[in-house]
DNA sequence: AGTATATTATC
DNA sequence: ATAATATAC
């Protein structure tokens, strides 16, 4: 096998990847120099915990395979023909996701490669089902996500790879560090890497499984899998999970293997539609009055800093802020507050918590903002609108999350903390609620009327 | 994977 | 009186 080069998007989507595996093996057994080119990171502080998961990633990969990777930081469009040339390269691999997305950069690095006498060959999906391999017998693609599933199900998965064999590989020559890494919060954060993925996962397995259709929505406990930020990292594959979940019977297992589901569904559907990253599906919803200007951008502001006057959402926006993560559901929680009770659109939103998380994935993110804002493939007979109040009491009844990330309000106990304007005694420091939800809830129902009549 | 209101069940 | 369930938007 020639000399190659490895060019994997910002995200690593390695592990358990079969074609780039078996391309990365045979390279590694041939004594071949392999190398990871990687999109400048963003080094803004918001970016914080999402280098530093990328870089300890990177760290645990290189030191699986011997301490010999070479890992270069750089635009791709300069560093994957500058390193194909000094190694005298012949192919070139790239892994592509989302198939028409996301092609710009693999097309500008193949223009740049012409001439240099390299092949370059598209590998790999990070998901279960390849976008677009999930057809309608008419062969059209699934709009709807209930057809999308079944047709999901009955069409089924590869088993997921072995782990790669031992490797030798030539050592490392490179002398460029990682990017530097954003003082960061004083918190934990996941470990990083297919070990720790791994563990995670067994973790999850031995136990939270059982109950994990309902601890899901607590975002006062740790009830989630917790396994997205190694899927967007490529430390596991969704095959992989898939895998393990059919040893286990029960609603847990069904639950996540239906949100497995909706990450190829979201998927699937940038696939088809591309434009849907930033175009609501739903024109005509999408066409619905929003608000600009100054006061609008106060209210973004409060928004984004967890100042809004609603717990729930404050305590989520500043999870965010601190770590890089946001529990689920308060998510959606916080995204219908953004567009329902502040009237922005949900593209403001989805661009900033593309920015913040750690885990954050194009399809799975801004096709959810299209779910909360009503303009995404979910036709929903009415609107909407979570009440944050109602929201916290269901899913953090006694305050607990709350109090976690809103330190004004820690002295506040039980589930009172959630409407803090009723104490007799409304802590100190904490605003009251910028808007009042009954009335832009009335307001989000009057504009939906307008783009409906 | 929503919310508000009405109805029925349960203490 | 409060909780679970049903229904409409």
């Amino acid at each position: 096998m020639p000399n190659t080069v490895f060019w994997f998007r910002r995200d690593l989507r390695l592990t358990d990847n079969p074609a780039l595996l078996a391309a990365v093996s045979a390279a590694a057994d041939d004594g071949v120099l392999a190398l990871f080119v990687l999109d400048p990171m963003p080094l803004r502080a918001a970016g914080g915990p999402r280098v530093s998961h990328l870089v300890r990633s990177l760290r645990a990969l290189d030191e699986s395979l011997g301490g010999a990777l070479l890992i270069r930081y750089g635009d791709p469009v300069e560093e994957v023909p500058r390193v194909a040339a000094a190694i005298g390269a012949e192919e070139v691999h790239i892994a592509a996701d989302y198939g028409p997305y996301g092609r710009g950069r693999d097309q500008q690095v193949e223009k740049a490669l012409t001439g240099h006498g390299v092949t370059l060959h598209r590998t790999g999906s990070p998901y279960a089902v390849a976008p677009g391999r999930v057809r309608k017998s008419d062969d059209s693609p699934y709009r709807v996500f209930t057809p999308y599933s079944k047709a999901w199900a009955a069409h089924g998965w590869r088993a997921p790879v072995a782990a790669p064999r031992a490797v030798s590989w030539l050592p490392a020559h490179d002398s460029a560090g990682p990017p530097s890494v954003p003082d960061l919060p004083d918190v934990d954060l996941p470990d990083a890497g297919e070990d720790a993925a791994r563990e995670r996962l067994s973790a999850f397995l031995d136990g939270p499984i059982r109950d994990y259709a309902t601890e899901r929505n607590r975002p006062d406990r740790e009830g989630t899998s917790g396994l997205s930020v190694h899927l967007k990292y490529g430390e596991l594959h969704p095959r992989t999970i898939l895998a393990e979940l059919a040893r286990h019977r029960g609603v847990g297992a069904d639950t996540l293997r239906n949100e497995l589901c909706w990450r190829d569904f979201y998927a699937d559907v940038l696939f088809h539609r591309p434009e849907s990253l930033w175009e609501s599906l739903d024109a005509r919803v999408g066409g619905i009055r929003t608000d600009s200007g100054p006061r609008a951008d106060e209210r973004f502001t409060a928004w984004a800093s967890g100042h809004t006057g609603y717990p729930i959402v404050d305590a989520g926006m500043r999870q965010l802020r601190a770590i890089g993560w946001m529990h689920n559901r308060v998510r959606m929680i916080t995204a219908s507050f953004l567009v329902k009770d502040l009237h922005l659109p949900w593209q403001r939103g989805a661009a900033y918590f593309l920015d913040r998380l750690v885990d954050g994935d194009y399809a799975s993110n801004n096709h959810n903002w299209q779910w909360v804002a009503g303009t995404g493939t979910d036709a929903a007979p009415y609107v909407r609108v979570f009440n944050p109040v109602t929201q916290g009491k269901k899913f953090d009844p006694d305050g607990a999350y709350v109090r976690r990330w809103v330190p004004e309000l820690a002295g506040v106990g039980g589930g009172a903390v959630h409407e803090p304007w009723t104490l007799p005694k409304p802590p100190d420091g904490y605003p009251k609620p910028i808007v009042d939800h009954a009335a832009e809830r009335r307001e989000t129902l009057a504009r939906f009327d307008e783009v409906r009549a």
